[in-house]
Order: structure tokens, then sequence, then C-alpha cells
DNA sequence: TATGGCACATACGCAAGCGTATGGAACATA
DNA sequence: TATGTTCCATACGCTTGCGTATGTGCCATA
């Protein structure tokens, strides 16, 4: 039983049952283990949740930016990245939970990753040709229609009841997403 | 201090500090009286839930589908939902506390929602001549597109800094929100 | 001016989760 | 074989919120 684990865990936790679902005690049952663990791993609740969004950072911002840096043509950048946001839908389900939380510390990591993300978006956008203002808008529209997804995920599966279904939504998606000029 | 008194509180408390912050006892002592006052008026917790779901549905979906039931032109429909749908930000904020929630009954409250507010976007892009399957996925990229909105306002509220600019994105979300043969 | 009901307040027991304190088994080290 | 460290179990007190039981002021009605 590692640190790591405990951080998998309260990952999953939050995708399942939302921030406060992340507790000691229930995380403990399901591992198998006490809180005597946990208090050996961690000084208390609030640095778990810090670990678990760190993971979370990594696995959503660090390792798509990684995996796009060396794409040049913006297009294209902005299609695979379409593809690896909504390649697993299951992790869609942590990300609504985080930016719902209406916790301080959580809103920041939140608000720090969006903020990596738009980042990362005005810049494609601003490849296209497209103006500041008008980058910034695209940008939003994607950012809001990615978290959306999660949410519409939730509270309608029936919009995408195949694979197929899904997958096609994504193109859909794809298609919105850039401007008339680039596709 | 009456019933309605009771959900008005819950919902704003919903938007503010999410399910969890809906409390009977911290309600109360914001409103000023004490758990007396709520066990006379609701049976339990659950019932204090439904009725602030039911007051929701009343004020995010029966209201706007009866402004907008004698708009002939879905063009011109849809254009008024979007102004509708994102007339106040603060509206958002109850959205999605209640879209990510992970308790059942909020689900199913929240599936009958999406499911009314589906039917009537598929309609109007459907009377805009798009077939079946596209017109489901546009209603289905109209609806992420809404839902991510307040999650994004809350964790990047620099992408509107001003009403101007937030009326703007708005506009940029009708319009990527209307297939092109449509505009 | 008695009397019922209405709309609360007060006081209780209970469960769940947090954090701490301490005990103990297993293994490495000397 | 003693000793120390690691990793976890057990047991405790504390807080917060839920639901219930009962007390109480007030107002209408007769």
């Amino acid at each position: 039983m590692t640190r790591e684990d405990w951080a998998d865990a309260a990952l999953a936790a939050l995708g399942e049952r939302g921030l406060a679902g992340v507790a000691v005690e229930p995380l403990a049952r399901a591992l198998g283990v006490t809180k005597g663990s946990f208090y050996w791993h961690f000084k208390d609740r609030r640095e778990l949740v810090a670990a678990a969004l760190a993971r979370w950072e990594e696995l959503a911002v660090d390792a798509p930016i990684a995996a796009l840096a060396e794409v040049d043509d913006p297009a294209e950048r902005l299609r695979r990245l379409v593809a690896i946001a909504w390649e697993r839908p299951e992790h869609l389900r942590a990300e609504q939970a985080l930016a719902a939380a209406s916790e301080p510390e959580v809103a920041r990591a939140v608000a720090h990753v969006t903020a990596r993300r738009l980042e990362f978006l005005v810049q494609a956008y601003r490849e296209l040709g497209e103006p500041p203002a008008r980058a910034r808008q695209w940008a939003a529209t994607a950012m809001a229609t990615y978290l959306g997804t999660g949410l519409l995920l939730r509270a309608a599966p029936e919009v995408a009841p195949t694979d197929a279904a899904f997958r096609a939504l994504v193109r859909h998606f794809a298609a919105t997403l850039l401007p008339a000029s680039s596709r």
C-alpha cells in the first residue's frame, strides 16, 4: 500500500461519488486496510485531495500537451486533441466532479488546469489565423463543449448509445469546433 | 417562513456550495430559524431536495419552453433560446452542481430535464431540415456547450471578463450552434 | 376567557467522518 | 538475539448533520 495507491483510489472515488466521496474511512474499507495506513502516508484529507489533483493534472494536461507538441499543423493538432480528449469517456467523469466543486483549493487547481488548456487552445486557433479575441472565443467554445460532454453523457447516456454513435458525435464536435475557413 | 422559502434557499445553496451544501441545520441558521421550522414543513432532507429540483425544472425548462412556444421560425427560436439560456449566468451555477451530482434521485431528475431539453432542441433542428441523426448531434452539441459554459465560467472567469465580452461569446455560441445552411 | 391548532424552539439520541494516540507484527540491522 | 524502523490496527474523543420528541408562544375561534 503506497501513497500512490491512495491517490489513485481517491481520483477514482472522485469520478464515481464526487468530492464528498473522497473520504478516508470509506476508502480504507474499499482498499481493505484501516485509517492507520492512511495517516501513515498522509498528513490529513487535504493532502490526499491535493495528491489526487496533482495526479489529475498529469493525466489530463501534461500528457496530452506533450503528445501533441510536435504536430506542426494547428488544424491537425486540434483534430487530434479532440480525438485524445474524448478518447476515454470515463476520464470525463472526474472532470465535472472537479469543475463543479466549490472547495477553494480544488477551485484553484481547476483554474490552473483550465488556464493551461485554454492557453494551448488559443495558441492553436491563433496559428490558424484567427485574431486574438476570436481565438479566445473559439477556445472557450471548445472548452465548454468538452466540459459539457461529461455532464451530458451522465444526464443523457442515450445521446451516444453505441461506440459508433459516440465517435460520430465526436466527429461532429470536431467539425463545429474548427472555423469554417480551416476545415 | 413557507415551504417555498426553504426550497428557494435550498436551490441557492445548491448553486453556491453544491448538493452537500443543502443541509438542514446550516440552512436553518442562514434563514435565522431552527430545524423545528424545517421539520414542520418537510418530512426529511430528501423531500427538500425534491422540492428544489421541482423548482429548478420550472425555472429552467417549463418557463423557457413556454416563452418560445409561439416562435414559428426554428432558427429564430434557437437564437432566442441561446439568448434566454445564457441570460443570467448565476443560473448556470446550480446547473452543474446538479448535473455533476452522483445521488440517484438527483440523477433521475437531471435525466428527465435533459431529455425534455434535448427533445425541444432536436425538434428545432429537424424543422431546420436536418435529418434525425444529425439533428440529435446538433442538439447534443448545443446541450454540451450550454452545460460546459457553467463549468468554464467557474474555472476561468477571465474568458468573459466583462458583460460585453460575455455577450460576444454567446453570439459566438449562437453562430457555432446553427448549421451553416441556416445562418 | 378557555381551547384548539399553527409555527416554531429546545433538547435528545444517533451515525459517520476526522484526526490522534498507542499498540503490535514483521523485517532489517548490528 | 537485542534493537530499531516500517507499516498498519485498534481505540478514543470530537464535530457535524439527521431525525424525533416534546415544550411553548400566539392567534383564531367559540
